[in-house]
DNA sequence: GCCTTATCTCAGCAGAGTCTCAGGTTCCTC
DNA sequence: GAGGAACCTGAGACTCTGCTGAGATAAGGC
């Protein structure tokens, strides 16, 4: 009846149908299984039989907590690594203690990259994704999503949180034109509904930051959107 | 009774019979497998029974909007893909989100040139399409689609997006000779209701960048149209 | 609560891109 | 070869996109 998946698989859990469809469409397109329910009791039930790698479960379930959810798998012995999605006002002290364990958690509206990356982490270090290196390089660029630490030929640079997504998703997609509408998809959270225009004001931020010096990497494709790209020589 | 079509199905939603015909017909001419309905209830329908590969879903439908299409479908786990038409003042926050899922969308008046790239994209991602490549080539012409980066004999070229748009056209169908009226349906704007000299123009423009060195690959076909091909030797 | 930092909005500017037009050229027909 | 139609192309106007600095607003740290 659950069909087999070929990636990971993810059970995302939330009664917000619009955050369960948004999430689970974008984890499928990544290439995860996924499944979703839309409460506490369906979860535990379907973790049990579907045995996921890894949940993204909100804290606020109609029927219980989401830590609930959490602490009755552990006490049957069948932990599943966790991400959580919690509300802007949840309280701090829960989620703290979660960073140690093998879970993480991220706050709504989150973008959908960023959750994206927490939960590769997750994978990673529980040895279900191979992929073991958490650096990624372009040209004399690196940026390494461990320690949010981002260099351009050996100099570091500072960026913000902003910044830093928006640069490693054009890194994660090298040569390739993103539209406008892919960026503010990704980088920005799903519920964005602003201008359009931050967009080229963060563009203008990573150009100052890291085409500085040595030639541009960060290029316009005019009526199209943003690539990052050597210059031909 | 809805016939077996040879290429990936495509089931067209709108109330506008004018959209719907120039697209339904230019989609089978592509080789495409084409159903078409003018509501949300039928797309529900025939969706479910005819199962196509994707759709092309105006936004603003008689009795439901097009993202209600698509939710229902998600809740009852009969996912389609989903190339999303919508007025150029629809609300950006629903657009948004639309290309992490695998869907995409197009502002009306769209080219159709426009449409067939972004369906063949969408086909490409969830693996219908086999042909896995984003490049086309002809002779010593190469075009990227996913980088926009067109070159002849390795030397790179810079294209504008309408010269791009125009090339990749003529280089989808090569050797064929490309009418007047197709180049401006296909390239331009459906609805384009300038001066066809246009054309003329930017096939110059073409001409200047691309059969600068080497022999000529575009050839006028006087009181017909143009087409691309190898100078017979 | 205050100060700092980050994020977003806005408006003006510069310039690329698109389209129109007109004069010149090529090709075909008779 | 003359005439006409179709086509080519350079120049220019207009539009529209993208860039950037400055300020408003929100978030986070002390």
């Amino acid at each position: 009846m659950v069909e087999t998946p070929e990636g990971p698989r993810v059970l995302v859990v939330d009664d917000e149908p619009a955050i369960v469809d948004v999430v689970s469409m974008a984890l499928r397109h990544h290439g995860f299984g996924v499944e979703t329910v839309g409460s506490g009791r369906e979860a535990l039930d379907l973790a049990r039989r579907w045995r996921p790698h890894v949940m993204v479960l909100d804290v606020m379930l109609p029927d219980m907590e989401g830590f609930e959810v959490a602490r009755r798998l552990s006490a049957e012995h069948a932990e599943v690594p966790i991400l959580f999605l919690s509300a802007r006002d949840a309280p701090a002290d829960k989620l703290r203690g979660l960073t140690t364990g093998g879970d993480d958690y991220v706050t709504k509206p989150f973008s959908l990259e960023e959750l994206i990356a927490r939960l590769r982490n997750i994978l990673r270090r529980t040895g279900t994704l191979a992929e073991a290196s958490s650096r990624v390089t372009f040209a004399d660029l690196e940026l390494d999503q461990d320690t949010f630490e981002v260099s351009r030929g050996g100099r570091s640079i500072e960026l913000t949180a902003t910044e830093f997504r928006l640069l490693r998703y054009l890194m994660l997609n090298p040569r390739r034109v993103l539209t406008r509408a892919q960026l503010l998809d990704h980088v920005w959270s799903y519920d964005f509904g602003g201008d359009g225009r931050v967009l080229e004001t963060y563009i203008s931020y990573l150009r100052k930051k890291l085409d500085g010096d040595g030639p541009p990497l960060l290029h316009t494709v005019r009526g199209v959107g943003y690539s990052l790209r050597l210059p031909k020589a």
